[in-house]
DNA sequence: AGCTATAGATGTACTATACAACTACCCGGA
DNA sequence: TCCGGGTAGTTGTATAGTACATCTATAGCT
């Protein structure tokens, strides 16, 4: 093996190390930081947001989570008052799922406490390399072009690559 | 707000997202990638196995986990051959513990797993794209030079960021 | 009409986790 | 010397998130 590829492959070691540190802290960081909205129902909510309403099948689809788990997120976040369900006029075995201004509201305040906690990290960063660690992990979430990422199934795979870059 | 500002906020926006990306899938992803090892465990493993050996307390301090749930862990871990304990000759409650050969084993084989995940996803990407990546990682899991993350509490950080600097 | 596929809800089970209470042990001071 | 407060770990209990299987109602094609 050469130097180089020694290099590189310490630099694949250590961005497999970190992404797990991270990985492992995020969960109870967002239950700290906002005890009302788990990571999941975030994403959630943040979803319905960007999409402007969608079907809870969008959700699980999107978020590789099975319909059973999303329709219970779904029915926790209605009786919070985040969301409401609008029968869909053109399927009525479906419904539209759209935030409330509640909904609105508690989003934009998490958005606002992570969006302080990363800054918080970030402090004393060059604005060189913010923006670049920005494009860094657009890129890396986006995975390889040649689609599938060969660890979840197609299915899930695609839809994240969807979101990463809409 | 000037343009450069707008920049920078959206670039730690970008960030915030994409690193609620990763997080979201990571636990599943690390659950198809080895069903024997969570994210959690395997975490647990690896440390053992950079200490050499530690105590139960350790693993907890470290990783902000409850000193039961960490028990439970190990109580699996050793239920599964990956780890034993042995009592600590100079303090009786306590027991160190140790990786067995198994545990090595399955710890190198998730490793690689993990690697070749990780190396699949970089794929295509320029060397000093891949050592740039690491190193904002890096960087970013030690948090602020000045002690604390303004989002856990100090003896949750601290570890932390010894161990990714370690 | 009838068959199959789909959106979602519900029953059940499992895992990870925290908090509280408990046991066994450690150590420093009166 | 033993007593009290601190510490390592275990166990009881509760909760959240998740998956899989099953069920209902509806859609849409032939």
């Amino acid at each position: 093996m050469t130097d180089s590829e020694t290099r590189h492959r310490e630099a694949v070691d250590a961005i497999q190390r970190e992404m797990t540190v991270f990985a492992r802290r995020a969960r109870a960081f967002a239950g700290r930081l906002h005890p009302e909205l788990t990571l999941v129902s975030y994403t959630l909510l943040a979803h319905l947001e960007d999409s402007g309403g969608c079907l809870a099948k969008d959700l699980a689809v999107r978020y590789g989570l099975d319909k059973s788990t999303v329709s219970r997120q779904v029915q926790a976040l209605e009786r919070l008052g985040f969301l409401e369900r609008r029968p869909a006029p053109e399927d009525h075995r479906a419904q539209m799922l759209h935030l409330t201004p509640a909904g609105t509201d508690i989003l934009a305040q998490v958005t606002e406490s992570r969006h302080a906690a990363v800054a918080e990290r970030l402090a004393g960063w060059g604005d060189a390399d913010v923006a670049g660690f920005a494009e860094l992990l657009i890129r890396y979430n986006a995975g390889p072009e040649t689609s599938g990422d060969g660890s979840i199934t197609q299915e899930y795979s695609n839809p994240d690559i969807a979101e990463t870059v809409r």
